[in-house]
DNA sequence: AGTGCCAAGTTAACCGATTCAACGGTGTCC
DNA sequence: GGACACCGTTGAATCGGTTAACTTGGCACT
């Protein structure tokens, strides 16, 4: 079935066809009604490649993220395809697991699919030279990553801010040793969180402690180790601001297996306000992030340069603000006082 | 950047240069060097989407589930995107929420995108006839759904015995009044576990309680509400078998929030075993179905229908068994005996 | 020398849409 | 009545690859 045959059985052209489909004034209404009546009952299916081939416009954007399972990219996902979706666009999806190998080949794959556009939640330790490249070829919106260098549109949180919030809260209970726990440091998000972490404690006078840094992977299954290793210590911490809600999840479930209860006996704060967040028991308090409105705002980045290639670069940074709920309190000692 | 432009460079046809690329043993190795090199130096991308016009493969799968945010279909994703990526397919990922519009909506743009294949967890309520109209398009697999007038592949679980395993074991336990929650009843995977719920029920002589079926949405928070309401009873449930871990998740929650812990004061089951489950305190007893393996095997229909169209149907059921953690225990009652 | 064959590459049609220049027909205006 | 604008439609080129069929030169064998 192509559009020659719905043609022939509107006994029309297929210029005349194709023009009548996407509702050209040009055409004369009975004409184009002969038309989408041999579209039915011929059971057309509009064949978008062939079209993109001359249009030069394929109607998707790929999204490259590191993992599904995080709900934050859960969420962020679903806000970019309902963006995209509402435009006409759809979504190519892929997971690189944090492997630049697998990144690479996802990437080319989906340049090669003839993306319009990509959004990228660029592996830690690429090469600036592959991104400049990559982005050479399709409009290219980078996650929660900026380069100076590099003249591409970015969407990112305020990392400093929600960071600065989320300490001054711990240290306004009392705490004084205080965990960074998840990521992995090659992630830029959390070397900005780590100096702002360090530069909140310096301004209060606590020294930086590096064993209190845990790194992990960015699962319930990290956050749960790291707590383990870090009340195993000789002077443990009080509390712990987490990379991320899925790690603050982890913690909450390792205090629990270790007899102990967030926002009870420890303070726990996460990063991103996921859904789930308001849902624990204690709810978690943590830096939200919004990451619906990530992936919204990254899709328009993305559809916007397509259709403006020229307009200047937008960094936009979503602000974050603390959401006080039940996983923080008092350090145990400074309520005995 | 076209094949063309390569050709030129490298001092060949266009189609020595398409033959070069795809390693065609036609083409002697020093000419092939050559169009490698141009390739290099030209940074030439293959355009996939204009190959595919003439070999009629995209190379592309989509995959339609309901809601991305579940860990199920995360990990189900990840497995089917895995055994594609391998064989160089890319995937389309849609999400319908549920929601009929938007999954028509979706079908026809992946149709109209001209993917190779469709693996489809249908909305609850689809037409049958819409369903076999899509799936003369293009080979489809269905997911925990089973139409034994459709001749299409399908992979599900063995809601049956999963359901039976549960059963008894809550049973065993000493459990006689025992909730089903979570889950919309127009779903077919839901209909089946009830169904078994209700034979096992029989085979021991319990009587069937409507009020304690609670139907909810597939999420932390439906299942958090169901459990409120069951507990809310005059005569309260002391276990609940639940439609999905996710529902368990909820159902965990609800209860420490009513000040009750799974395991001690309450049984709950759930169904799926995602990751998390093991995770949890109390870890969560639950009826391991393999979403991975799911997602790994729904790929692999597709990708065999697609290349031998005429295959018998296949439909798999996985094999599901009860893994026995701590989020169950005899009723309060059995234990003061 | 003539024939057959092979290896290596080229030509041109083709996939299914879009788009632009051109076309015939009709109505308008001077 | 002829020039002109306008309208709805169409033929043909085009997008970037693939592929069947054909060409060409070289070598071997008789």
């Amino acid at each position: 079935m192509t559009l020659q045959d719905v043609a022939d059985a509107a006994r029309v052209s297929k210029a005349t066809a194709s023009l009548a489909l996407r509702a050209n004034p040009r055409i004369s209404e009975p004409t184009r009604m002969r038309v989408l009546e041999a579209v039915e009952a011929l059971g057309y299916v509009y064949n978008q490649r062939a079209a993109s081939l001359r249009t030069r416009r394929s109607y998707t954007i790929g999204l490259i993220i590191k993992d599904v399972s995080n709900p934050f990219n859960a969420e962020l996902t679903s806000g970019a395809e309902s963006q995209l979706a509402g435009k006409g666009y759809s979504l190519l999806l892929g997971a690189t697991d944090d492997d630049m190998d697998k990144q690479s080949r996802m990437i080319t794959t989906m340049l090669e699919g003839d993306v319009d556009g990509l959004i990228l939640s660029v592996v830690a330790g690429t090469a600036m030279d592959s991104l400049r490249k990559w982005s050479q070829f399709c409009p290219m919106v980078l996650l929660n990553q900026y380069y100076e260098e590099l003249a591409v549109d970015c969407v990112g949180m305020d990392d400093e801010n929600g960071t600065e919030r989320a300490m001054e809260h711990l240290i306004q209970q009392g705490h004084r040793r205080i965990a960074f726990v998840g990521g992995y440091n090659s992630a830029l998000t959390r070397q900005r969180r780590l100096g702002s972490y360090r530069d909140i404690l310096r301004q209060h006078h606590i020294k930086f402690d590096p064993a209190l840094c845990i790194a992990s992977p960015v699962t319930r299954r990290g956050g749960y180790d790291a707590i383990q290793q870090l009340l195993n210590m000789s002077l443990p911490p009080s509390g712990a601001y987490c990379y991320s809600d899925v790690i603050a999840f982890g913690v909450m479930l390792g205090l629990r297996a270790a007899g102990m209860e967030a926002g009870k006996d420890f303070a726990v704060i996460g990063f991103d306000d996921v859904p789930e967040a308001t849902l624990w028991h204690p709810s978690l308090t943590t830096v939200s992030a919004d990451p619906r409105g990530l992936g919204e705002n990254a899709a328009q980045l993305a559809l916007r340069r397509i259709s403006a290639p020229d307009a200047p670069i937008r960094r936009v940074i979503m602000p974050s603000h603390l959401v006080l709920r039940d996983s923080t309190a008092p350090p145990l000692g400074e309520r005995l006082n």
